[in-house]
RNA sequence: GCGCCAGUAGCUCAGCUGGAUAGAGCAAUUGCCUUCUAAGCAAUAGGUCAUAGGUUCGACUCCUAUCUGGCGCACCA
């Protein structure tokens, strides 16, 4: 709604700026685009046009140009709805805030749930692949980032009009894999899940470390390590009996954090299925003379078109490579479900790879490939540098979950607020995910992060159990409201009874919400997401901290404003799903 | 060596396609709870936007160089 104001006002400016131009210098002026901004301060008005660009043109100076236009305009009478403000080389608009309400008011409550969707991508249909984690130890702080940015970004896209299928690619194969499993044959005298009380991944984690150490003591370690893979290769009975064992208990293990995390998928690709799948299409691709073949055998594409190496796509014995399987599974996935897009989520180290797949992928004639995107995230490191599983400095993804949510937990009994609360753990759980998916999300998606395991505990300030809380506070009320509807009866919302300035700007924000929705989608970005909502609900929180809302002193004040939380409170519980943030009613 | 990315307050991060005095949170100091949940609100303090040039009426934003940090450049994944 907001939009449609601006770009009316856009173009009626720019049709006088022309005109102007035309009579200065002639019929084929060629004036420049206006330029559309905010103002800084809301007295300076709801959009500004700085005006400096068409200082030459003109000949005239920018204050200039804004006082003519203001008088040119002030004297039509077909003109878009507003009032102009001269702010020296700009020409500010105010808006009709106070319109913009009643219509506001009226489809956000139309639109519910609804309301912020975008047709963006209507029609589309998008696969997110996200997680692939391996099954040889369990989740930590990296694969949390990558989960909750997969999550959020599906979620986004799905608001924003597409038809959404989450991927995840099991990593259950390689020597990785054969080193737990190597480490348990030598040292694991049997333990199991059962038997140690241990969450299976966390069971095979240790033997993933305990293989690090053994390694450091017998150089033979990575050799035999080694050799299991050729025998899983080859069907050796043992081995996969242990593996489908092993593999089994990682599996229940992730199944437990996905859950708990709120993580969720559509369907479940595994690496022992698909590793084989890109040898045919390298083959093809060979006959066509995409790719070449050494004397030894493995076969090369050239990438010199997009100006970097040669790359191996199939080794001298003819086996399969990260980079074929990633061929195959692409192909077997757009058979699977025929997308127009499929987004990779995996961290920037693996730029390259990403680069050479998709040019490999456009090479085989897949028309398909340009629609390939590699969501590339930061990464996590710790104050003191790096998470390193070797040096143990990893932050496990289990720990850090129920750390936060026995603090939440402990905050809600020191607040006395257990018996108002839906479920104390429950709620404490709420709490610790959000506080979480907030903190991960708030960092735009490319740039490294630092994740302060003491500093991210804290539920104050700039945080997800912020804005929980002010969905809560304004939940509260809303209750309240209700309970007393029969003595409002005889009034309805009237929005000239928001005359606050922080009225205005908080009805503003609401009608932005859609706009962030799909700038969020077009960038790939819930940072975009989550910086709104702070700003809306630091306005909201000081505006009702400062104004009376249920206890206003005249009953038009209390629906008007009810109304005005009630809106904001819409878009709180539509945007919070976008950045895995629950919404509570009471905490 | 080559390529990609980043460098904004003590710390963690925003800053839209160049535009009006560079913004938050945390930490520090200080006010505000018999009144809609103090997980809150407000105030003070904190900056040569890595450095040096350039483009422009105008640069945190664009270009070049330099410095610093990260990542990549496997018949590993």
């Amino acid at each position: 709604m907001l939009e449609k104001i601006r770009n009316e006002w856009k173009l009626f400016v720019q049709e006088q700026i022309n005109e102007m131009a035309k009579n200065v210098l002639g019929d084929n002026a060629a004036v420049a685009e206006l330029i559309i901004q905010i103002p800084p301060k809301p007295e300076l008005g709801d959009i500004a046009f700085p005006l400096f660009s068409y200082a030459k043109i003109l000949r005239m100076a920018p204050n200039k140009i804004a006082e003519a236009l203001k008088n040119k305009i002030d004297s039509l009478s077909d003109k878009p709805e507003g009032e102009l403000i001269l702010a020296g080389p700009y020409l500010n608009v105010k808006i009709d805030v106070l319109a913009l309400a009643t219509k506001l008011y009226k489809s956000v409550l139309a639109e519910g749930s609804d309301y912020g969707k975008s047709n963006l991508y209507d029609g589309k249909k998008i696969m997110m692949e996200f997680s692939c984690p391996n099954t040889n130890k369990p989740l930590h702080l990296g694969h949390m980032r990558n989960d909750s940015l997969g999550m959020s970004v599906s979620a986004i896209l799905a608001a924003n009009g597409a038809e959404v299928k989450k991927v995840n690619l099991i990593n259950n194969r390689g020597v990785h894999i054969c080193k737990s499993m190597l480490a348990y044959q030598k040292f694991g005298n049997g333990e199991t899940p059962e038997s140690t009380g241990l969450k299976g991944d966390h069971l095979v984690g240790k033997y993933y470390v305990k293989f690090a150490q053994w390694e450091k003591e017998d150089d033979t370690a990575v050799d035999q390590a080694k050799a299991m893979l050729v025998k899983w290769e080859a069907g050796d009975t043992e081995v996969l009996k242990l593996w489908k064992l092993m593999n089994g208990w990682t599996l229940e293990g992730l199944a437990v954090s996905y859950e708990k995390t709120g993580v969720s998928f559509d369907k479940y690709y595994y690496e022992s299925e698909t590793y084989k799948l890109g040898k045919d299409k390298v083959l093809k691709g060979l006959d066509k003379g995409v790719f070449y073949k050494e004397e030894d055998g493995s076969v090369w594409i050239d990438l010199e078109e997009i100006k970097l190496d040669k790359k191996v796509v199939l080794r001298s014995d003819g086996t399969s490579l990260y980079m074929t399987q990633d061929i195959g599974t692409a192909v077997a996935r757009h058979d699977d479900f025929p997308f127009d897009s499929l987004i990779y989520v995996v961290a920037s180290e693996q730029q390259y790879h990403f680069k050479v797949l998709f040019y490999i992928l456009k090479k085989l004639g897949y028309k398909w490939a340009k629609e390939l995107h590699h969501l590339s995230y930061g990464m996590v490191n710790l104050p003191d540098g790096k998470m390193k599983s070797r040096e143990g400095t990893v932050v496990d993804a289990d720990d850090l979950f129920d750390t936060l949510a026995s603090i939440a937990k402990k905050e809600i009994q020191e607040k006395e607020r257990e018996t108002q609360v839906d479920g104390l753990d429950k709620t404490a759980n709420a709490i610790a995910l959000s506080a979480l998916n907030y903190y991960l999300l708030q960092v735009s998606p490319t740039k490294d992060m630092v994740f302060d395991p003491k500093k991210s505990i804290s539920f104050t300030g700039n945080t997800g159990p912020y804005l929980q809380y002010m969905g809560a506070r304004i939940s509260s009320m809303v209750r309240m409201f209700e309970e007393l509807k029969n003595s409002y009866a005889s009034y309805s919302f009237d929005s000239s009874f928001l005359k606050e300035e922080e009225e205005r700007e908080l009805i503003k924000m609401v009608a932005l919400y859609p706009e962030i929705v799909e700038k969020a989608g077009r960038d790939l970005d819930p940072s975009v997401i989550c910086s709104y909502l702070y700003d809306l609900t630091k306005l909201f929180s000081k505006w009702y901290h400062d104004n009376k809302i249920l206890k206003a002193e005249d009953n038009n004040f209390v629906v008007a404003r009810m109304g005005l939380s009630t809106l904001v409170l819409q878009v709180i519980q539509n945007a919070f799903p976008l950045v895995g943030i629950t919404f509570l009613e009471s905490m």
